[in-house]
DNA sequence: AGCCCTCCGTACGCCGAGGTATGGACCTGC
DNA sequence: GCAGGTCCATACCTCGGCGTACGGAGGGCT
């Protein structure tokens, strides 16, 4: 929060924009309300970027470095076996989901969104088809059930956001119902 | 689009709004461009409504209606076994969805927004829950598993929406998809 | 020292939203 | 036919967003 070289990048306004995106959507990605929260003026802002639109397809940019290429590859990195993988990876999708990412999924008009969304998306499952694959399934059986788990995973994370009291109260309960999932989709 | 009857009453205002909810999310209901599309203006809003949020909330009081109980009624009144109604709930939550309604269900802080879709969460889930009892699951598994059944569903209305690329092209292929999680989901 | 290029603050115009005030059209009952 | 209530159009205000113009501070180079 300090001024912290008083003269900023390009790579300050994508951060904080990133901030908002993840907190409050794609629409909190205003100018202004940046601008007054890195405590400067539209006037840096005009410099650094064409308009707002060009920061929002900055931002979308860095976010799908982040929530698709990122975040697989430090779910990969963890040890367990294929199965643990997958519910690894299913524990980020649920609970590490932050309210704002959910409004970009529910799908804008927005051509650049629709496009970072869908290829983030194909990345997960397709990494949840190759564990499902070392588990035993076969190619297209480990694809549609890649599919139903990660749907699964994505309207737990819904729910959590916009009626959490349908969900298990404790999050022992929500991890079981990962399992129970993970338990159905494998033979 | 013609003049109706020239005079407009309250419901007329709320079935507009429903309609830019339904299409846009909350956020799309505004008084203007609704006056717009009703051809006429804010002085007629004023008469029938104190603000705007007075708007919201009795649209989405409708929408909770329509959403909640109506689509239950209906789906429970078509022919069919537990399992056949359970799927009939299924599709239409994942074909007839609308693009606003997951703006709904993405989260927002509006705090009447977020209890009307608890509540229409908690009223499908409890009637999934029901159909798994009559095909012979226990009270307890019933539960969870109709959670999972629904979670997968609104994930997959999710992806419809911001990324179709990733389903199945074909609406046969989709409700295989839905068939499938059916098959997993019962003994 | 003087210059120039980088970076940013200030002030402005535009637009579209919410909300208010007011007057007038139109029906309704007496 | 006329008085009063119902309904709506117009004009106006504020606020906050996007985008532009312009000028000035500041550091590096010669």
């Amino acid at each position: 929060m300090p001024t912290a070289s008083s003269r900023l990048s390009r790579d300050s306004w994508i951060d904080a924009a990133l901030e908002l995106l993840l907190q409050s959507g794609p629409d909190a990605v205003a100018v202004q309300p940046i601008a007054r929260r890195l405590g400067t003026t539209k006037g840096s802002f005009y410099w650094h970027f064409s308009s707002r639109d060009d920061l929002l397809r900055a931002t979308l940019a860095r976010w799908e470095a982040v929530a698709g290429d990122d975040l697989i590859a430090s779910v990969d990195a963890r040890a367990g076996d294929s199965r643990k993988k997958a519910e690894t990876l299913a524990e980020e999708v649920t609970t590490g989901q932050r309210p704002g990412e959910l409004l970009l999924l529910a799908g804008t008009d927005h051509p650049d969104v629709a496009a970072a969304v869908e290829r983030v998306a194909r990345k997960r499952i397709d990494y949840l088809a190759r564990q499902l694959r070392s588990s035993g399934l076969t190619p297209a059986a480990a694809q549609r059930r890649a599919l139903l788990v990660y749907t699964a995973y994505l309207g737990q994370a819904l729910l959590a956001a916009s009626a959490p009291g349908v969900l298990p109260d404790s999050a022992r309960g929500r991890r079981a119902l990962v399992g129970e999932m993970a338990e159905l989709v494998l033979p």
